[in-house]
RNA sequence: GCGGUUGUAGCUCAGUUGGUUAGAGUACCGGCCUGUCACGCCGGGGGUCGCGGGUUCGAGUCCCGUCAACCGCGCCA
């Protein structure tokens, strides 16, 4: 017999009544009645119960043990009566009647319980994560997430896709987020950095001639995190296509998503993945990863309030790149839902939202509108509004003014709570949307530098004729995939033409020379033969997020980092040697201030 | 860097307008219990009320400062 196990604890049936077994797991609950005692076994696999009367020889060693000792258990399997049968367990209608007991790893008194479904706080969880993932919960949530990960690279494959692995100690590559460096032994002073994303080199890989490229591949960034967003390291799936349009790539990934969406999701996708342009989203949602399942769409509204009686708007839009929107909200008519959405959008910072809604009129004689609003631009105009809107009684709708970069977000956070307040929202499916003509470029706020809005490495529609006009008009084939209100998927059609490149960046400020030094690897290649060529990257941590339905990313993922970057398990990041310092070369400044 | 929330037993939490010796559940230790599967019953140990200062006859509670965690903003193509 095996020194271990004969078995597993999800294994033995009513078939294997009579014989001698072996298991080894750990002790998920002890039941003691003095004359006969009850052990939940449990491994990775499953449960046994396991007992023990005052007849077997081990049973002084069952007295002792406690939950989480890691213990082996040889006994007989009997039968359990009929009515001793525990239907929630596959091993519940046998059990083992122990003989020998050895305790393989005893456990101090634990931290946080395994047992049970208890909460606990993340600074306990995280340093003890080893018994964090030995609970029900998290520990699906990791098998779920390799499964997901082999049915990715199984899809991946099946559709001509290749994988290779791309270097990890590496060149910097600033594509927007901050790097995390490697300082170089060999070269002091010179330092490596972790990839933001593999972006150069699978490129490279496309110019090598190898076509259809994919990895999942870690990414490092040095930036600070969100319950959606990982501090340090996360995992892309990340893809490159040669000879493609945006189409193509979309037709390529798509199946993969909406197929590991269908086998693992537990709830319906929707068939059709509508392509939006950013501007609409912007527009419509307020964001550039919308939320299909609220079904709310926003509207401009500007021309109601021009010269209106009300001042605070109509002054507004006397301005340049003004606009009020409106966001319609179906059943939210009451004074008190609609005082609750303005307090909302006054702790998001803005100075609130303006609101109408429409209600039965108390002479009987149909509907009339409610609010400040209404009454300051009069009745003309307030139905005016209702029409466009397509409102009726016990209906409401908000009202946002100003630049809309300015309350756009804050528009989009309001439409998704109103959505789920009033119900509108079917939480249970998943809707996707391609975000597609990003634009090229934007204009930074302060400064009013131009810069990329997205990928530097995107072609810009219309080639190099485009760059010729304003920036800020320039769209590139660069495309997002949203789910559920995420940012699932980011990718383009990248530029592969040497003469585009540098145009491009120069109108973001970047000349040849810095072209040349920061990219040089990937730019050189495009001299020698590079062929069209597109891609994208998806998210694994956030697809498997919205699988396993959790809200915050370390749910799904196996040693995950704190909010500050810290490993409180391994205790990282620590205090190098002060050899290793002057090995490299290194001297650490005192902390200012 | 900024804002919000939280911080009381190993763990999860309660603790009133400031008032006696700071409680419960669970875990741990001891006792009882031969059919439980969240077993039950009896008893016990366990507290720098995050930390520092202040107000007060008296502070877990009020005030100031500070630290930490989480959530958000900035940031993240």
């Amino acid at each position: 017999m095996h020194p271990y196990r004969s078995h597993t604890c999800a294994e033995l049936t009513r078939a294997d009544v009579g014989q001698t077994v072996r298991l080894s797991g750990w002790v998920h609950r002890v039941r003691d009645h003095g004359g006969i005692l009850f052990i939940d076994l449990r491994d990775h696999y499953g449960m046994t119960q396991v007992l023990a009367d005052p007849d077997s020889p081990a049973f002084k060693d069952v007295e002792k043990v406690r939950s989480e000792w890691c213990i082996r258990i040889e006994g007989e399997v009997k039968a359990r009566d009929g009515s001793l049968i525990n239907p929630k367990l596959p091993t519940g209608e046998i059990e083992i009647f122990v003989h020998k007991l050895d305790v393989l790893g005893a456990a101090d008194e634990l931290p946080l319980q395994v047992f049970g479904e208890q909460e606990y706080p993340e600074e306990t969880r995280l340093k003890y994560r080893f018994l964090d993932l030995r609970r029900e919960a998290l520990h699906d949530n990791i098998m779920l997430r390799s499964h997901v990960v082999k049915s990715i690279r199984d899809r991946m494959w099946a559709t001509g896709f290749t994988e290779f692995q791309t270097p990890i100690i590496t060149a910097s590559s600033p594509e927007g987020a901050r790097d995390f460096l490697v300082p170089s032994r060999l070269h002091p002073g010179k330092f490596y950095a972790l990839p933001q994303a593999p972006q150069q080199f699978k490129q490279l890989i496309m110019v090598a001639g190898f076509d259809r490229y994919f990895q999942i591949a870690p990414c490092f960034r040095d930036e600070d995190p969100r319950a959606d967003r990982s501090p340090t390291d996360f995992y892309q799936l990340d893809v490159e296509m040669s000879f493609v349009e945006q189409s193509d790539v979309f037709a390529a990934v798509q199946p993969v998503i909406q197929g590991v969406f269908e086998e693992f999701g537990g709830r319906p996708v929707d068939p059709d993945w509508p392509q939006i342009s950013y501007a609409d989203a912007a527009l419509w949602y307020g964001t550039d990863k919308p939320d299909l399942r609220c079904p709310i769409k926003m509207q401009v509204v500007s021309e109601h309030f021009a010269g209106s009686g009300f001042a605070i708007f109509a002054k507004l839009l006397e301005q340049d790149g003004t606009q009020i929107r409106a966001i319609p909200a179906p059943g939210g008519g009451s004074r008190k839902f609609c005082d609750r959405m303005n307090a909302f959008a006054q702790k998001e910072g803005l100075p609130g939202m303006g609101y109408i809604f429409w209600r039965e009129a108390e002479d009987g004689s149909g509907m009339e509108p409610a609010g400040p609003l209404a009454k300051n631009i009069g009745p003309e105009r307030t139905e005016a509004i209702r029409q466009q809107l397509d409102l009726k009684v016990g209906d409401a709708a908000f009202f946002l003014a100003g630049k809309p970069e300015q309350f756009e977000r804050v528009a989009g956070k309001a439409r998704t709570v109103i959505g789920e307040e009033l119900g509108l929202t079917d939480t249970n499916r998943f809707a996707f949307a391609w975000i597609v003509d990003f634009p090229m470029y934007e204009k930074d706020a302060e400064t009013g530098k131009i810069d990329f809005s997205h990928n530097p490495f995107s072609m810009p529609q219309g080639g190099m004729a485009a760059l010729q006009g304003d920036p800020l008009d320039v769209l590139g084939y660069q495309y997002d995939l949203a789910c559920n209100g995420y940012e699932l998927v980011s990718g383009a059609i990248r530029n592969h033409q040497p003469e585009i490149m540098f145009k491009a960046f120069d109108l973001a400020g970047y000349g040849k020379d810095e072209v040349e030094k920061r990219f040089g690897g990937m730019v050189n290649a495009f001299r020698y033969g590079a062929p069209p060529h597109g891609g994208c990257a998806a998210g694994i941590d956030r697809i498997v997020m919205l699988l396993a339905d959790e809200a915050n990313i370390r749910e799904v993922i196996m040693f995950p980092m704190n909010q500050r970057a810290e490993d409180l398990m391994m205790n990282a990041p620590s205090d190098p040697t002060n050899e290793q310092l002057r090995d490299l070369g290194l001297r650490v400044l005192p902390k200012e201030g």
